[in-house]
DNA sequence: CATCCTTATGTATGTATTTACATAATTGCT
DNA sequence: AGCAATTATGTAAATACATACATAAGGATG
């Protein structure tokens, strides 16, 4: 019982899905392959966690549905008790700044124009998905899912992504602004 | 050459260090334990990219300090012309927050104040380096090291560790403020 | 009808990362 | 003198994760 494997039990809490479906939803929280995720459910059936329904489709191929099972929950209650590890982030855009003195401002000036684009990018894709939460949560702008509804998990969660994606690009912003012009301003050594 | 090893190099960059030092500066951007860190460091020597000396210290045990060659900033400045591969993140708490109507308000409350508690403390030590920065850079509170200095880039990054601290004890102090009180509210399925 | 894209599930292999094992010198504490 | 903590370097083994291999049904496009 690894994290990854609290964390499918952990979707799985709000409705019963495929392995397919498990490993699209997982990514923004706990990127994985399902090359991790289909083994795992496997070993999650055996040890009870899961139960494991074949739905036949007519328009797409026939899948495996996944539902939580009371031994499933009695180990995310159990798991949820104990504190959250630190959480780890390797962002290799870190490291090339440590050094961007070493190369030309415009190099460097490309690195953090795409990382500013990826993170517009990503700003859009969480205020849709808030949206689409509000809308089943039945919310307005302002309105915070109650703490006892299913959308209360989430709600926290997109607004977290939100919080830290604009910060994200405000500090892009940032470091784009105090790159200087040209190419004249590379490091002499 | 993995991610790891240009991190060593961008360290290396700034001065000479040991595989001790390395293993404790590489951490905030790209955590590493030490027994991928050794390992590496000979591959690098044998790649001709660092170059290794052995200090023998009369109050601490000997070390073996290692520097950059011309071999590694090629590497290195080859490396930096490519766009930053996507950054990782991995938060259990963030699993966890998936499900945290399933169990009670009191519980939950205690793995949000715990990560308060992380960021907060994680906060102190980011301005304790960023005063150490500025002292070094001889710059003053809202000065900003010259884009050709060795202190450009801790200090974006530095700041980019402030901003988005601020924002995550922001957010939990808000997801503290809306989780109601005592354990009356849990769920009922 | 050929080809590509999406959905769907799996395994095999390689790499990255963590945990544990192993050793050793120095300092500070009791 | 014994013990723990810090500094220091390494290897072994296990786990986690990514890439590639493998198959297959259905839909869209040409």
């Amino acid at each position: 019982m690894n994290t990854l494997a609290y964390g499918l039990l952990s979707l799985l809490t709000h409705s019963p899905l495929s392995g397919y479906d498990l490993t699209q939803r997982i990514q923004p929280f706990w990127p994985a392959k399902h090359s991790q995720i289909y083994p795992l459910l496997a070993r999650l059936e055996k040890y009870g966690m899961v139960s494991c329904e074949l739905i036949q489709q007519s328009d797409k191929p026939d899948k495996k549905v996944y539902s939580i099972q009371e031994k499933g929950f009695e180990a995310l209650r159990e798991w949820l008790t104990v504190p959250a590890s630190d959480p780890v982030m390797r962002d290799e855009l870190m490291l090339k700044a440590f050094c961007v003195s070493h190369v030309d401002p415009t190099v460097s000036r490309d690195l953090f124009a795409a990382r500013l684009e990826h993170y517009r990018a990503k700003l859009g894709r969480l205020q849709d998905k808030i949206q689409s939460v509000r809308q089943m949560a039945n919310a307005g702008e302002t309105e915070i899912p109650p703490y006892n509804s299913l959308f209360f998990g989430p709600y926290i969660m997109l607004n977290k992504g939100l919080m830290v994606c604009r910060t994200n690009i405000e500090w892009c912003e940032w470091v784009l602004s105090i790159i200087p012009d040209g190419a004249a301003a590379s490091r002499e050594d």
